[in-house]
DNA sequence: TGCGAGAATAAAAACGTTTATATTTTTTCT
DNA sequence: AGAAAAAATATAAACGTTTTTATTCTCGCA
């Protein structure tokens, strides 16, 4: 008998059932109360709350996921790319997550998180997730130029919230950065500081902004009557390895670049590190135009001009979209690109010494 | 009919009844055979698991969810501290949360992520993660020198796993960093390297790692007979912005230190930072020493002496420990502390001058 | 041949909800 | 007052499992 005692078994939580009990009302008029039904008189409704405040009544997930199909699930899929052992890599995801999580709060739903090492386990787990009913929403973020995952989430009507557009035309709700903008941008500012061998450090093609960002590197060419050198596009993972890489192998060009366009915090962190391994001193020999959604840009030595765009903002926009979406909001209600800040910590003109 | 056309409902999955009528067996006998019970002859197992396979029968999670009990989730309390306003911070929770996933894979089990904001947050969730009985298993970390989510869950008997340890005796599954020996040895490198006024960047004092990096600071000069320089330990956030006002702030003293030991990625780059807004050379002016689990100092101009240890690494060790757990391993079994590798990138001597 | 034991399978209940349908109560109207 | 309509509540079934208990079948053996 000691022995039963250790394990003193806590008394199982109260269900419907126990609120039938104490008001005398069946479980069907308790579940309409607590539902907020019309039908149910506003007087009955008030004592049935209040048995279940009583008893710290909670309804029971699993129960409710069973009879009605959803899982109060929002899952999204957030990919770490394993490209090198253990690099720095998709650190602004904390921030992401936060932001969904912020707009999820004080709602039914609980945020899963799905781990991918690449496009094709992304498709996966999106076909997974719908097949066998894990989530009730998705969000997920490096868009390809033409994403399966979108055009499979279209064909089943699953509610989703994609972070970037793909390249088809599609009813379907996004939150995405202007990245042809920023790139155009970035890219026109330099060239009106004089340098013409600019550099873009770039994803992989196949992912879709990836080409919004060609995109407008390109523009800001030939809007000065210019031919964007195409040659000085480097293209790869987003990681710290590759900034670092993409530098050492450029300047060793006879016509080497003199200025890089960055995708993100952890490749600027990489340019920067070829650049003082090379011993080139950013805003004397070379500039350098990030960009960055976590902020980390102004610690960076000697800080940088920035393209930002608080990330968490994103993800919050993300999860109230999700929301909408799953309430069976229309998708063409649900967008937004956003336009990041140009915040200049360099005149990006190499002290002046390339102007005519 | 047209309009009832549009949306042509995919065909229910194939459940346990499904199989039932399939091959004529009841479904008791299906669930059972599926779970491998014994009592069920292996020739109707086959038969079984060949009409699973044919008409790729998944199990419903929900109504096994529902009958069992168990939510098949292994929550996870992400920490993001609304510090300032989106700085750069938690980035490491990313590879954290990587080996989590990657140890969870091929199991029933999946990962929910709860943000919290801090302590109280905290606890809080846990507390509902408990009621609620939301997930199967917990795995947290930002332990404090007295953790009352520890308390909780060890007095309620619920599996988890704490990334740190608290100064309470208690018979609880964890993964730890041996913090007390790299502040040593990281103190006791700068030491022998001439230092004498050696910083401690270090987090808050309730958090039970900030007391072990004390005592490992404190007993690295206790060992050569010094008394340690208390007022050079700066406790605060982990975030960048913490590192670089550290830095201003005690480069100003008449006595200031000639070396920093850093907690975290984020804290050194501020610290970093703040020394370049000083205009003072890393190697030359000041030394510097970083804790790092994310494998970013490398990048970092000049790279700096660094003890490393990929978190991933400790996250596949915590989920691993969670899985046993679950099953009900004896946590006291479930211990380890991870000793970080020196990677020595600096002499960290000030190039001799130091030295007597 | 028939009995009993053991093996194999089936039946039924349960987990906690929601919801369609049925029943009771109250209100309204003539 | 009584019938019809409306409002309120109750009953019962269902969601997909697992598990306890019951039933049937097979086989060895007297």
């Amino acid at each position: 008998m000691a022995t039963e005692m250790h394990r003193a078994r806590r008394a199982p939580p109260p269900t419907i059932k126990t609120l039938a009990e104490m008001t005398g009302y069946s479980i069907a008029t308790i579940s309409k109360a607590l539902r907020e039904s019309p039908v149910v008189a506003p007087a009955t409704r008030d004592i049935i709350y209040k048995a279940a405040r009583e008893v710290g009544y909670q309804a029971n997930a699993r129960g409710m996921a069973l009879r009605t199909g959803k899982s109060f699930q929002a899952a999204v899929l957030m990919p770490v790319t394993a490209a090198r052992d253990y690099e720095w890599d998709g650190v602004e995801y904390t921030q992401t997550l936060s932001g969904i999580s912020q707009a999820l709060d004080g709602t039914d739903y609980r945020m899963s998180v799905h781990i991918i090492r690449d496009a094709a386990d992304g498709a996966e787990a999106a076909r997974r997730i719908v097949d066998q009913g894990l989530a009730d929403g998705l969000i997920f973020s490096g868009i390809l130029a033409e994403d399966p995952r979108i055009d499979l989430l279209v064909a089943e009507q699953f509610p989703f919230v994609s972070m970037g557009r793909c390249r088809k035309d599609l009813a379907y709700a996004h939150v995405d950065i202007d990245n042809e903008w920023a790139a155009y941008a970035a890219t026109a500012r330099l060239i009106a500081g004089g340098h013409r061998r600019i550099a873009l450090v770039n994803p992989q093609r196949r992912l879709s902004y990836a080409l919004d960002r060609i995109d407008g590197f390109v523009r800001a060419f030939r809007e000065v009557g210019l031919d964007a050198p195409m040659e000085l596009i480097a293209e790869g993972d987003l990681s710290t390895h590759f900034g670092r890489q993409t530098v050492i192998d450029f300047l060793q060009f006879d016509d080497a670049p003199t200025a890089f366009v960055c995708i993100n915090e952890s490749t600027t962190l990489g340019v920067l590190s070829g650049l003082g391994a090379l011993g080139r001193q950013v805003g004397v020999d070379v500039d350098v135009i990030a960009y960055d959604d976590i902020n980390v840009s102004a610690y960076f030595t000697p800080p940088v001009t920035t393209f930002y765009q608080p990330i968490e903002v994103l993800g919050r926009t993300l999860g109230q979209f999700l929301l909408r979406r799953m309430e069976g909001e229309d998708p063409k209600a649900l967008r937004q690109v956003f336009r990041p800040t140009l915040i200049a910590r360099q005149s990006d003109d190499l002290g002046g010494r390339l102007k005519r």
